[in-house]
DNA sequence: TAGATTGTTAATCGATTAACAATC
DNA sequence: TAGATTGTTAATCGATTAACAATC
């Protein structure tokens, strides 16, 4: 079996897929096309097979993909076959909106198991059913509940501390809200969320349509 | 003057750049090579120089660029030389998290000055200094303020509703945060941020990490 | 002038698309 | 069998990287 390198947005749009069938599964849709997928999320039908190609074989010539199947093996492919205890730390507005975020229905197994913060007076309140700890509580709350992902809603002055104290603590991955890019050693797997950066395209884009506009070019 | 088409890719490290001069020229630093953005952000140098080139020159060779010039030229490029008002739709969790957010320190111009539902639970309550209005109030606010970019925070099951509101309503941009790719016309500037991809690539990784262990790979 | 760093071209790398044989 | 759709190879396209001439 050679392992060949899956490219990134390959991963991305696995998840995507991965939803899209959970949602026909609940329609109660049996079988599914490349083509069918390929519309509903908006890529070509051969990116969806070369996608799933990475991974196995996992259709019928002729036939189609078993929906249910299939959302069973990217679900698997995705590490999603068991839960995900999540630590959050920052209980402003951004953390206690993730925090319900991924609680919701959709939620995939993610659920936030503790809520950090070093500011006194959020420290004890309740967001939703959730404690706000203190930073030294960490370890104590990774250890009950096994988590290994911690998720960053904080301001970008602070946030590098929190990567730090989160790789002492041992976890191994660290979803990034602050707009900073952070410095965390290689065996930590790390990724930025950028809520700016989506508007900015956005607004690039209209302004890129206006000028093409005036040019008279399209 | 030949406009190249430039990569997304591009525009997305354009905003990243921009940001870390925001903090550079809070710091009082004056000049900044290709080296130190690169460092700071996390890109190769080529990479920041190839992405600038595709706007101009903006540098002085033997130099460098000048710290609050380029910034200003980035801000220029992403549109962000006038501010942005923004409608939301959706007063959860999400929506009331976005809404403060936007509207936090380094909101780079975007402002939201309309929230909207259609839970009469929630219509006329405040987030933040705000009203949530009911959808039928959109054109009012769309046209008090000029609004051209509408974001979406309400469930995937009615997104696609609010979308087409968006559009009816004569707004330009969209950026959904529901998990689903919705459909409008060509002439819209769209964009999807799906907060649960980001956690899903970070937990296929960390399956992967465990699997190249396993296999004594690396 | 010598040293530094940009702007840009050419080479490389990787991802997407097109096409089709395999096969249900 | 005929029609449909997958899995996969080859061709295309696009983006990144390396290298270096231009020039401050």
């Amino acid at each position: 079996m050679k392992t060949q390198r899956v490219p990134e947005a390959t991963i991305n749009r696995l998840s995507v897929y991965s939803r899209f069938l959970e949602r026909l599964d609940e329609k109660g849709i049996i079988t599914v096309s490349s083509n069918d997928i390929a519309e509903g999320v908006g890529v070509s039908p051969p990116q969806v097979r070369k996608d799933l190609a990475y991974f196995g074989e996992f259709g019928t010539r002729g036939v189609g993909y078993n929906v249910q199947d299939l959302m069973r093996y990217t679900l698997k492919i995705l590490g999603l076959n068991e839960p995900w205890p999540l630590l959050l730390v920052g209980a402003g507005n951004l953390g206690i909106a993730l925090s319900s975020y991924y609680r919701g229905f959709n939620n995939r197994g993610f659920s936030v198991v503790g809520i950090f913060d070093n500011d006194l007076n959020k420290i004890g309140r309740k967001v939703g059913n959730l404690d706000v700890y203190p930073p030294e509580m960490m370890p104590e709350i990774i250890n009950k509940h096994g988590v290994r992902v911690g998720v960053i809603a904080v301001p970008a002055k602070t946030a590098q501390d929190v990567a730090d104290l989160m790789v002492k603590n041992g976890l191994d991955a660290i979803l990034n809200f602050a707009p900073v890019s952070l410095n965390v050693p290689d065996h930590i797997v790390y990724r930025n969320v950028d809520l700016s950066v989506n508007l900015e395209i956005l607004t690039f884009n209209l302004g890129l349509r206006e000028s093409q506009i005036d040019t008279g070019n399209l």
